[in-house]
DNA sequence: CTAATTTTGTGAATCATTTCACAAAGCCCA
DNA sequence: TGGGCTTTGTGAAATGATTCACAAAATTAG
């Protein structure tokens, strides 16, 4: 498939978000125009990253509000479970697990880790915190999608390698550093400072 | 000032935290192929991000370590500090206090609100949690820069729209909304859901 | 059934960002 | 001191993303 904008890819998933609203609200279709009011953008725009994929409206009506969330989830690959591994049970990492809209997508994390040997061993919404030195032990043979780093700069690398060695394709990172990783493994990055600063920036800038 | 593209601004913000690296490690000075090199891009890419703010470097030498730093503070506007209000004191609220890289950087957090009972009152690193309810009367008089929203999606246009009325120019949103508020505020969305489906799409699509 | 209206899908045009490529500047070594 | 080497700064070119604008399709009203 032709190459896709990030940029196209985090529209798709607002956009999903509002048809899911439009959805509860028992809207049964919508333009192009009041998905672009909902979500900030321009008709144009919304029925541009829509045509990559297809041609899902209908003239004159617009879009079947149902179809079209089904149609975005196949795109986004949300039809599936994903089995994610938390590296790093500190604060955010126990966010994470207790976060709901993980699970509703379909993101189920399958196990966690940590160094600390006062972690490790502790329960975890069901699952135990095991030592990040049975890291390879532990996951070999399981299948896993997604790695979540969620450790001290210093450790991310270290542990980047490793899920890569595992074969794990997706990592979202939020230590706040830039990781290497092979052309065929994906990172996300969550980087709060980098936010900030940018907000920082603007305050500055005006 | 010339309009600035998001996206240099945030590589301004690596390169800022490569430089702190190469400083720790006694570098004196840099070229733009040595930063690009450390954060992935090019080196035309970061002479031209430089170039929108000045020139800043010795042609066949490259850039002062610590002067470019701290022109990349200047320009980040990071000389300062920031006072920022937490609204929400739940698990991510709970990490964020306690992250040391928002002090490091200058961003001081002032006040926590939330509107669970069983919440307010509570001491959290030296600040007591408020009342939501006590927001604008808590907060009057006081120059704030920066509110965080650390609350569920229901919650986060109301508290917006209070944060805005109190003369705040900037907000962090980690609500999965897509909030709404005039021109001269600058929001910036660290949204989970997003970053997911993103990997989810890069899983799917290759 | 026809005309007016709505809304999609999409090339073409515009606008923005990145990359190229090279002259100018300054370093380093003999 | 001079020649070779390195590296910046920056217009110009190339690439990428967004917006425009309109024909085609479908709806709705009369």
């Amino acid at each position: 498939m032709r190459k896709i904008a990030e940029s196209t890819v985090r529209r798709l998933s607002l956009y999903l978000r509002f048809l899911e609203e439009f959805e509860e609200q028992g809207i049964a279709t919508v333009s192009s125009d009041a998905l672009a009011l909902r979500g900030g953008t321009t008709s144009a725009q919304v029925r541009k990253d829509l045509s990559f994929f297809g041609s899902f409206g209908k003239r004159g009506l617009g879009y079947a509000v149902p179809e079209l969330a089904g149609r975005l989830r196949e795109i986004l690959g949300l039809g599936r479970e994903y089995r994610v591994v938390l590296l790093g049970a500190g604060k955010i990492g126990s966010a994470l697990v207790q976060y709901r809209g993980f699970q509703k997508r379909g993101f189920t994390i399958v196990a966690i880790f940590d160094v600390d040997p006062g972690k490790v061993g502790k329960r975890w919404n069901g699952l135990t915190v095991s030592s990040v030195s049975q890291l390879e032990s532990e996951l070999k043979g399981q299948h896993i999608d997604i790695g979540v780093l969620v450790t001290p700069a210093e450790a991310a690398q270290e542990l980047a390698d490793r899920l890569v060695a595992l074969g794990i394709k997706a990592i979202l990172n939020f230590a706040p550093v830039q990781l290497a990783v092979p052309d065929d493994v994906s990172v996300k990055n969550v980087n709060l400072a980098l936010e900030l600063e940018a907000l920082s920036y603007a305050l500055t800038n005006r």
